[in-house]
RNA sequence: GGAGUUGGCUAGACAGUCGCUCGGGUCGCAAGACCCGGGAGGAAAGUCCGGGCUCCAUAGGGUAGAGCGCCAGGUAACGCCUGGGGGGCGAGAGCCCACGGAAAGUGCAACAGAGAAUAAACCGCCGAAGCGAAGACCCCGGUCGACGCUGGUAAGGGUGAAACGGUGCGGUAAGAGCGCACCGCGGUCCUGGUAACAGGAACGGCAUGGCAAACCCCGCUCGGAGCAAGGCCAAAUAGGGGAACUAGUGGACAGAUUCGUCUGAUCCACGCCGCACGACCCGUGUGUGUUCCCGGGUAGGCUGCUUGAGGUGUCCGGCGACGGGCAUCCCAGAGGAAUGACUGUCCACGACAGAACCCGGCUUAUCGGCCAACUCCCACC
């Protein structure tokens, strides 16, 4: 079976249109950490994509950490969520932020994001 | 034991749970599931050199430009490495050096200083020579002559990063390679060394100050771009080429021409037709050949993509860098980008830092730990 926490290439965005649809039409919300732009999607589970510059984080190793973060909590917040597509970009603020800090500010965005998307839903 | 030098190794460990990725296997139509194995670095970094590999260019030669620069090796190659020479630093082990040419030419040297490259008299030293001269002496027209001037002088002081060989003796009015000895320097010869270079001999009286990371000269090397290289497959939309079929009228234009015309979906107007304005008519707007084939090509996908100047062990050659033989191993390959998260235990409480086509170097960053060789000091036998 499918472990219910598992990560595949199908819970990513990958083609870049994928992202500029997420970021033109999306609700977004963040802190100084990082922001997150969230849209329905048409898979019938969540999605994430993942945007960590240079210019806002520092160094190359600095970058993999927050990735494998922002993925760890996504991977365990994941069977909760609704068939969105999420976009967690990194702001400034993450560059010196400790590890407690960036999971409970993921854990708090994604929850605002997921909330947000919902709300918006026509009542139809 | 302490202080130090050089070279090398290492970069938290173990267990469990949840995940990611590649390879192999089993099952499955498939999606996928399970099992086994692999999964960042010594710098993966900076992108500073050198190669491989691709594509483009390329007869040969020259110029420009760039780089390099003691000698000999090593290497695919290098600006790297090894060994050697020379110079400098250190008590020593050792460390550091862009280390070719300044009698080819041009140029530069702040401040200080008299003078900075056809040397130069500020203080000083001299008073031999020439001129002047207070004065002294005596045999009364001679001798000496402080001092001054013309001058001589590179010993000493002082300035400077650097002052036109150094030390000593002789010499001299004082001095000066003016002479001599030793040292340095120069070309010549001899010896050793593959060479850089070293040692020696006689000779030369000293010529050639420094800066070439100033221009420059000499010698050697160098085609350009980079995996977003390059190769393959290939939607949708627009556009290109061709064929068949269909279609009215007039004009323009183009081509052909026997100058009568003929041909043409090239363009324009009208018409026809489709669509929109709720339906129909008018009207308005808007669109327009149809089908098929071919080639280029965008998104996207596949490939290049990891077996290599490869690792480990061992033997042989070499002072060494390194080379050769044999055996053995396969050791990341992602792609909006894997190599992670959580829990527990332990300790010396964990630095710098993340592969992106691949190698060889250099440079820079780095909490620490370990090993070996060597040097100096102290203590003991």
């Amino acid at each position: 079976m499918t472990g219910t926490h598992s990560f595949r290439p199908h819970h990513r965005l990958h083609a870049g249109a994928e992202f500029d649809r997420v970021y033109r039409q999306g609700r977004r919300t963040g802190d100084n950490l990082f922001a997150i732009n969230a849209l329905d999607n048409a898979y019938g589970h969540a999605r994430l994509g993942m945007s960590v510059s240079y210019r806002s984080v520092g160094k190359a190793v600095r970058r993999n950490y927050l990735r494998r973060l922002i993925r760890e909590v996504f991977r365990h917040a994941q069977p909760a969520l609704p068939a969105l597509d999420y976009v967690v970009t990194s702001r400034p603020g993450a560059r010196e932020a400790s590890e407690p800090d960036i999971v409970r500010s993921l854990e708090r965005l994604i929850a605002e994001a997921t909330r947000r998307c919902t709300a918006a839903r026509p009542t139809s």
